[in-house]
DNA sequence: GGCTGGTTTTGATCTGCATCAATCCTTCGG
DNA sequence: CCGAAGGATTGATGCAGATCAAAACCAGCC
């Protein structure tokens, strides 16, 4: 179960400098400038960065950092995705979300030197930019903007946090499943109502915390409603105004009796 | 339900001599320089704070913060408890957090500029410290320290989240209460194992997304098994290890049959 | 075609916890 | 001392969703 891999701590323990590691690939200045939290960054600031940080390039299904790792600096995807999950004592999976470029992870067990209570595993190839706590600590002190833009980040993040126990604590499992179609259906044009799972069901119910049993009698019982369609992964919404109220709780569902 | 009550208890000590912003009461600089969140702040910064914000006296069962509100400037709570909770649509309500001296609350919303996604409302009397925005952002462009200590704040809060969301999302009730009792007895020096109830029980119970009548049951199973001891709002751990394994679900108690 | 391995569906059963309801136990004010 | 009002406890009952089990579906592949 446990696929053995090499994670970014190998680097920390190879030298005592701060400044370079032979073993770090050079970052790419230009990229980071195009992440969101470096955008506030004048150019200097950001090579510094680029200067400070490494490269990393993984391969899929490798385990970036288990519960109960340290990190003295924090990661930021530049390519690829990767899943952030939990694990349940008896080996149950809870993926909490999926980071893809631009997203970030590790500021908290950074910031505050205390072990990751999460797992993060690659879903794909994937590279890293791993930029060390004094990197990040520097332009903290440099660069009122950039601080500002990790406060943001770090809030966004807390609201997305409160946004998911929010779901999984005061809704059931059809108000899960709606919401769920309703938020992926928003990111297509508008009158394209087709939701296409990015993954198998049973891993969306993951997502969800729902078995994927209840996950499918939930959709089948909506199809038979005529609220939505199903074809294989693909998903039809055909009453949006319908899906929105039984969301809120205001609509209503035959109870299948 | 909703206790109505008087938000501007503050004006009954407006008669004492200290002149007023017209605002509000002004802060103590003593006060302020207690709290983690400005410890490493030189005196003459926590001033400029104090002078900056202002106090705000707070009678119990006030609603501070309702879903949908926006805030400029953030509050830190100086005396007395708070909940932070959201409701469900049929008007379930579940309480996140309890917020005592030294917690703050409104960062995210601030940082953010997005619509509050939770409500506050005070369990006591409460003493507030409200500071807008701009004094919070002066204080981080002028004093890295201060800077370092808001995202060591929000880094905490951020892990403290995704503890509940494991808690709510793959432990059983009984786990949940002895994951309770452990973390929060974590904070006393090591031999003085006992906790002490910040609020009513159903508060309690509500933050572990449980019902008051299985939190009640729960606690009284472990009293019985022998692991606690509970006097009113205070309970004894007696047996740390054995509680240990059952949070670890490594643990047996018995069924009760 | 038939075989194999994975995903999805469907039905039957089980169970943990909520809910409802009654009682008891504290404060606290008069 | 009584009575009222919140908590807290305890028992009885119900239900949403998990779990178990089996079938159906759906590739790819020899």
């Amino acid at each position: 179960m446990n696929r053995r891999s090499r994670t970014a701590l190998q680097y920390e323990f190879s030298g005592c400098g701060v400044t370079m590691h032979s073993t770090g690939i050079p970052l790419d200045a230009d990229l980071l400038a195009g992440l969101s939290l470096f955008t506030d960054l004048d150019r200097g600031q950001v090579e510094a960065i680029a200067r400070g940080g490494w490269l990393q390039e993984e391969s899929r299904a490798t385990r970036i950092l288990s519960r109960g790792d340290y990190l003295d600096g924090l990661y930021t995807v530049l390519e690829g995705h990767l899943k952030l999950y939990m694990l349940s004592c008896n080996g149950d999976e809870r993926v909490l979300r999926v980071l893809g470029p631009g997203d970030s992870f590790g500021e908290a067990i950074m910031f505050n030197s205390i072990p990751s209570p999460v797992f993060v595993e690659t879903l794909s190839v994937v590279n890293l930019a791993y930029l060390p706590r004094q990197v990040i600590s520097d332009a903290l002190a440099r660069s009122p903007d950039f601080t500002a833009a990790m406060l943001r980040g770090m809030s966004a993040l807390m609201r997305e946090l409160i946004t998911d126990l929010e779901t999984c604590c005061l809704q059931n499992a059809l108000q899960r499943t709606v919401s769920y179609l309703l938020r992926n259906a928003a990111d297509r044009p508008s009158p394209h109502l087709e939701v296409c799972l990015p993954a198998p069901k049973s891993v969306i119910a993951s997502t969800l915390n729902i078995s994927a049993e209840t996950f499918s009698r939930e959709l089948h019982r909506l199809q038979d409603e005529g609220f939505i369609e199903i074809n294989r992964r693909t998903i039809y919404l055909r009453d949006r105004d319908g899906l929105l109220a039984l969301a809120e709780g205001t609509g209503r569902v035959g109870a299948g009796n």
